[in-house]
DNA sequence: CTGGCTGCAAAACTTTTGCAGATTG
DNA sequence: CAATCTGCAAAAGTTTTGCAGCCAG
């Protein structure tokens, strides 16, 4: 469902800066942190105050409409989210991230856990790294970290 | 091996402040951030500056003993990690977190991702989330969250 | 119109840095 | 004894909060 419609139905207004946040954020290929947000927006034209960011950061996660991921150097992002638990890859050469679906071996995985630890596992958190097909190539001929 | 021969090997002095704060993780069952590790410091009668912490933590993770793990909640902590390539599950009530290492649950998970996605994968980050057994029994009762 | 939302300013935290003096090996 | 490490103070950076005025519905 789209996300005009989710926060019409919850009664949340459709307000300027809500709008741009998520406009930059779907076509955004990046996990972007607040501070990137707030720039972002600030040289496409528009003066939108970084705590308003942060406070359309909040409400949309907690509308499970953005989901915060981490780099491995730990560094935060937001990313939007289709619906659905989802995890990501991200590239660590240019930060892009996409989203996968769990499938069987996740459970099959959460089942080991179970056994091996005695732990009634819940929920988990699954990041993954790499590059992406574009840094594949461009790095075909150099060297890697 | 032990971490008082590998800080000593890498030229590093066992201080207090590091003793301390490798004893404290040593028997730590929970993540800890360097805020509480500081407090419960204190509390035990010695007298650790909070920046000694955060220092002795970032080398400690630059050596790898220490891993920083994230609650559901995003919360910080600190565990100490044994060598080599690990995950943790923690629990949602007392937050105990245990280590489990990976198999080829994960290596299939990665290698259906690379399918996928087309990405190349070199790492991850995972974590599982739910009730230690001290907590199942506590909670069979009651109801859950 | 009216309640929710923004933007500002400022507070509350968390983390990093510089430096003089203590401490380990 | 020398280089490293600590602890303080203070800076830098991030996130939260309070409040007056604005704006979407």
């Amino acid at each position: 469902m789209d996300w005009k419609v989710i926060l019409s139905q919850k009664g949340y207004r459709l307000s300027e800066p809500r709008k741009r946040v998520i406009e930059l954020l779907e076509t955004a290929e990046v996990a972007l942190s607040p501070q990137q947000i707030h720039q972002n927006l600030q040289q496409k034209d528009c003066d939108i105050g970084l705590v308003s960011v942060y406070r359309t950061l909040d409400l949309l996660t907690k509308l499970e409409l953005v989901t915060l991921v981490y780099d491995l150097q730990h560094n935060p992002g937001y990313m939007l989210s289709t619906t659905g638990h989802h995890h990501h890859i991200v590239c660590q050469e240019c930060h892009k991230a996409l989203e996968f679906s769990g499938s069987d071996d996740i459970d099959q995985l959460v089942e080991r856990v179970e056994a091996e630890t005695s732990f009634q596992v819940r929920d988990h958190f699954l990041q993954l790294f790499g590059l992406c097909p574009d840094c594949q190539l461009n790095n075909d001929t150099g060297d890697q970290l």
